[in-house]
DNA sequence: CTGAAAGCGCTAACAT
DNA sequence: ATGTTAGCGCTTTCAG
């Protein structure tokens, strides 16, 4: 499977070309300093007409660096969120890498053969940092990355704590400010669908709900509570025995867009009124919220900001040598549409 | 930006602790036969010791391979053909690659500073292939990688003269076969949502439609074909107006099973029975066909097959200098369920 | 400001 | 079967 490139010109011979030295031609290259405007047009000519582009295995062997940063996620993350997130997150993570010239890879990790290659390229120094989307919590890729050594940040905790550099969402102030504006806006009766929660922001989105209310002063009621998995069909589910159970609910929180989407249906398939008789809020604001009837309200993460502080992170973890764990915990934002 | 890894242990280190000279330890890394048994043994021990990993940089740079493919694709693929389709063939393409011992990149370009960061990437030597997402007609990246001598293989085709190497489904054929389907099951007045026209894609799926009406010696009116651009949206658009300039209507094909979701909707909003009434057929076969109701009848393609296929023409793109644009036509298959 | 020279860590060809 | 050696193409001192 090698592969020969035939006549592809090198730092030496675009040297030659324009009669100076390699330094010089590699000064020109990096843009450094300290190059006669003379000389530096003549080697730019030369590497136009030769049409060089320099060895990148090369740079990367005498440079100690590959200018690209792999960002990662499981197949399991990817289904679970859905396309809307992990394409926002990749649009924001390449957006903030834009002018730092290093080149975005995604990788999906769908097994441990594909965990352990990866691990493998990444030790073999073909990225200069990874950033994982939200693993699972026994998933021990960002350890192995760590105790290799190489820079790295998580999008979203495992657990409350967690020894890896990390950015995540304020999810606990988010559910607290989607129930307490429920409650401000007179709901009396408010369940709750969660996520999984083995999951540490489902488990974080449903302490914001009972923070809520604790400091409302209003009673958690254990079957207001009810399971989900971030799916649509368990937003149903879950609403439809919400319904059964208590028929005077006049509020839900969902712990994901999707499930809210669920719930919305099944109250409407129930002829129960939104807002009017029953108002719901969902967790995350992706393609979704806007297409719902009526329009969901949602508490919205900060896309744009999580992907800047990813990449800022990673960038502040290659330069030193990891002295501490940070954390960057981003403020979520309650947008009120029509359905509470 | 520059990373230090201190002590990371090199094949040379190897050797030493291992006792034998690198040639050997670079045998047993690299599986090559002729090391003796109680040799390999003993340099495996050394590597585990000493945590070695080899340094992909200087083995890219000694052997002229980078072990890598990337996957292409522009932002606006992905957004046209959804989630599914993208993460189909990403599975597929991960399948096909799992015992090639290769890392397979994704990237995603949306602007032209990407495209020619990630040119530079490619001729830099950092991978050995690229596999393209269908691209535009006008997108002039697969011609910028051949042009570098780089092994391309494109999944569907910009127009019908395509020269690079392609894989692409039979979507004439498939479109034929779903329309000469509803004309065998006693439809009569057939009409079609296309995708957008200035893509081949929906251009040969149009096709088949013209051809299964020739073939039937059934007329072709133009009324009944309606430009969408493979979104839900448009689907529900397109079948209003066919609704209402033909009243008549029997039969739908959508060039995309999002497209035919729509007209799906559409058609119960306005009180007519699927399939009794009307029958539908969409081309693409992903999460979405079983979720309609009724269960949507599509034409699907091989996804699988598609994955296998872009890596073994890759291969052999790399294997042998191009002397030829190789074209990989993959049969569809029509998949019946209630709509049709 | 610029040229020369010393590696970076590995593979592959050549000795032995 | 195994050790030795010559690069791969670049960055980075260090002289000049």
């Amino acid at each position: 499977m090698g592969r020969r490139r035939p006549g592809v010109p090198t730092l030496e011979e675009v040297a030659a070309r324009a009669g100076v030295g390699r330094g010089t031609v590699s000064r020109v290259v990096n843009d450094a300093a300290g190059v006669r405007a003379s000389t530096r047009d003549a080697v730019r000519r030369a590497i136009a007409e030769l049409g060089y582009v320099p060895n990148l295995a090369a740079r990367s062997l005498a440079g100690r660096r590959a200018d690209a940063v792999a960002l990662v996620m499981t197949e399991t993350d990817w289904r679970l969120f859905g396309e809307p997130f992990f394409s926002e997150i990749v649009r924001a993570v390449g957006d903030a890498l834009t002018d730092s010239g290093m080149q975005l890879l995604l990788t999906l990790i769908r097994s441990d053969t594909e965990r352990r290659r990866f691990v493998e390229y990444a030790r073999g120094g073909r990225v200069d940092g990874v950033l994982l989307m939200s693993v699972r919590a026994q998933d021990p890729l960002p350890d192995m990355l760590a105790d290799a050594g190489l820079p790295t940040v998580l999008l979203g905790r495992r657990t409350g704590e967690e020894c890896v550099t990390y950015v995540d969402a304020d999810n606990v102030g988010g559910a607290r400010s989607a129930v307490s504006h429920l409650l401000d806006s007179g709901r009396g009766t408010i369940a709750t669908i969660t996520g999984p929660l083995d999951m540490y922001v489902a488990q974080c989105r449903l302490r914001g709900y009972r923070e809520a209310l604790l400091r409302a002063g209003v009673e958690d009621v254990p079957s207001l509570v009810v399971e989900g998995d971030f799916t649509q069909e368990s937003g149903r589910r879950a609403m439809a025995d919400l319904l059964e159970r208590h028929p005077g609910i006049d509020a839900v929180f969902a712990a994901s867009d999707t499930t809210a989407a669920g719930a919305l249906e099944t109250l409407r398939a129930a002829g129960r009124r939104v807002p009017d008789d029953v108002a719901v809020v969902g967790f995350d604001d992706f393609l979704l919220a806007e297409q719902t009837d009526p329009k969901l309200s949602t508490v919205r993460q900060p896309v744009d900001e999580i992907g800047r502080t990813l990449v800022r992170l990673l960038e502040e973890e290659m330069e030193e040598p990891a002295v501490a764990w940070r954390h960057v915990i981003l403020r979520t934002e309650l947008v009120l549409r029509d359905s509470a």
